[in-house]
DNA sequence: AATAGGATGTTCAACTATCGAACAAGCCTT
DNA sequence: AAGGCTTGTTCGATAGTTGAACATCCTATT
């Protein structure tokens, strides 16, 4: 077909890989025809792929055969970052009830800011539900700006060619966190601060909150300091 | 090799799901020289695989080259039981701050029962941290207790051919929730009420607490309204 | 400074795991 | 009972996978 010769990845493992993906979007279980649709593949190397992933427990099939995401995945998770997430979730939860928001840890990945955990407080009737996964482009979100400001120009351009620094970030090497308003969803502010643990790449801890007049600089102070209680674990 | 020609499963697949596998459970980021041999083939197709898996965003390479898990399955795990879990969330939260300990779900999966989602209660110097993705047989714990009791023993057995079914189970169905003591570890005690949802395998809330004189049934009634709560919001 | 050792990363022909058309079996509806 | 539709399995051909061999980088040692 197309004359690249090296293929360079392997196409059982991606589509197998991409099988997980449609799963984990979809909202219902999906037949296996659905899912082989999906994939543009035939039916039989569904059925392979999905014996696969059955004998990981990473779907699950029902009594009509249906297929979705299994529990095997939630182990896998837990791997990411452990020593981030054991580090950052007691932090996360006294956030998020102290000051009645979402509180959440977003890192690094690519091209993107990933939301790796989260925790909403107490009594969720007004929290902004910002769940696991959720990816944004460095250009939008508080959490990006925090993660840009931990490290310089120059190798932000090494780390991430092509996408732009803002000009948001000096500001934020400043004063230890960076905020945003409307950016991701009109009326949504949010503040984060970097996490820095040398040797890995810079992450952060940031909150969500419906917009307000709260005192932004008090707000960061505290977001900074849960930060740096974090940063001390991991070092 | 083996006469058995038929076999059933993926092999590319199969070596880059246990690639996760290995690389969730090392507390360390690993060479591909050291995961090729961990996974028993040759380094190449170690290469192979984790190139793969990093254009999917399941793992990460460091400056050094070592691997690790990334952020991309925290998107996968998102889509594990969405609907339970975004039932669930709030109603843990309340949970563990109202009674001061670790509230969590767990699922059916084959042999055994999973924990999906955990939350710590706000100030948790004695809490007992239940990560997700645990893993308990039926035989040990209050959460393997009430999902048996949400199912009669005769589907039990269609289910779980050759598990045994445990006595407990009558008595839990009666009171609506479970309890064990040093089960899984001694010193700790579990309460646990089954979800049911109809067409879907039964879960359990359950908590977990260090061994006191906690007035049993009033955390049971407590534990099965939550229960009942998120039962609600799902059907 | 130069050499040896060890590690990481890439190539390419041989081979074997994978692919997918064709087949079989079940399940509603007509 | 026949027809259509869906789910699941078989098996030869093929293309994706395999792994020895090669290239490259880094560090330690003489």
């Amino acid at each position: 077909m197309s004359p690249d010769t090296t293929t360079q990845h392997s196409q059982t493992l991606s589509r197998g890989l991409r099988s997980l993906e449609i799963l984990a979007d979809s909202p219902k279980p999906l037949s296996i025809a659905e899912l082989s649709s999906e994939l543009g593949v035939h039916r039989s190397i569904a059925y392979r792929i999905v014996r696969t992933l059955e004998d990981h427990s990473l779907v699950v099939r029902d009594e009509a055969g249906k297929v979705s995401s299994g529990p095997g995945l939630a182990a896998l998770a837990r791997g990411v970052s452990r020593d981030l997430q054991t580090a950052a979730l007691p932090e996360l939860t006294v956030l998020a009830n102290e000051l009645g928001m979402t509180a959440f840890v977003a890192v690094w990945d690519r091209h993107d800011c990933v939301t790796l955990v989260t925790v909403e407080p107490r009594h969720s009737r007004a929290a902004v539900a910002q769940r696991p996964g959720t990816r944004h482009a460095f250009s939008a979100g508080a959490p990006g700006i925090a993660i840009q400001s931990a490290v310089s120009e120059e190798e932000w351009q090494r780390l991430a060619p092509g996408q732009p620094y803002r000009s948001e970030s000096g500001a934020a090497r400043l004063q230890g966190f960076a905020t945003s308003h409307d950016e991701v969803i009109a009326g949504l502010s949010s503040v984060a601060a970097p996490v820095r643990v040398p040797g890995r790449l810079p992450a952060a801890v940031a909150v969500v909150y419906i917009r307000s007049a709260h005192p932004e600089a008090e707000l960061g102070a505290r977001i900074a300091a849960s930060a740096r209680a974090i940063e001390e674990q991991l070092s």
